[in-house]
DNA sequence: ACCGCATATGCGGTATGCCGTATATAAGGA
DNA sequence: TCCTTATATACGGCATACCGCATATGCGGT
């Protein structure tokens, strides 16, 4: 079976640790908040939700020109038992503190606050 | 936390999720056994073996000039939900079927028959 | 002391993963 | 159609993991 592989070395990034944790605990994240809320660059955010995808391990819903991504909800078997591990492990991580605060500071105070992302602007 | 890296990254090698799943269903076994059971060179074993141990999930035991492997009995939290995970994940894999067959005919019928590896040969 | 077996490790080469930068694609509004 | 925003991807460079081979180390036995 490969597909252990690929789903443990998607867990085996500290960076991809820190989304998954804040997916768990926020529900919906969007790639923008992503940006925010851990501080690094927007392609470097994007590749990592990729090998998450690619993994099996999150789902990405489009609303407009947003990508909402959220834990994988059909999970099962070792796939879920090693999700919740990366996801306890990820906790853990002092970062994590940090990271949820700015993601709630940008995406709102509850989790499922996250229905409208960036306010666009509606012409001035 | 840099600690959960390198238990998903050790997990993330087809042949240490099939060493670890022959030491959940044999217990102890020795590089030997390993080495035959599942038909790969000795270096590379004991370099995935080492691999394993430094992340913390195995502990080896000295008996005079073998080393017995089993897996860390004092696991706790996350890191024992993530190493059941990897060897459920890890009998899912046919190759599981074959090493273990293969192990046993090297090391004995019933789990925990290991105690004499290799029967030194006693002067003939 | 020497030998033989079991195990670990050093070395060079190759493959793979991660990153930063720049650019392509997608979607919506003027 | 053009522009802006959001997201993904291609490219080149760098770090690291894995491998095969050879060799070192540890441990009994003679």
């Amino acid at each position: 079976m490969d597909a252990a592989r690929t789903v443990f070395l998607a867990l085996s990034d500290p960076l991809r640790l820190r989304c998954l944790a804040l997916m768990a605990a926020h529900g919906e994240v969007c790639v923008c908040e992503f940006v925010r809320a851990l501080a690094v660059a927007q392609p470097k955010v994007s590749r990592h939700l990729a090998a998450l995808r690619d993994a099996g391990l999150v789902v990405a819903r489009r609303e407009a020109q947003w990508l909402h991504y959220r834990i994988a909800p059909d999970l099962a078997g070792w796939r879920r038992d090693a999700l919740t591990a990366a996801v306890e492990a990820a906790r853990a991580d002092p970062a994590f503190e940090t990271d949820l605060a700015r993601l709630r500071a940008v995406a709102g105070t509850g989790p499922g606050a996250a229905e409208q992302p960036q306010r666009p602007e509606k012409a001035p």
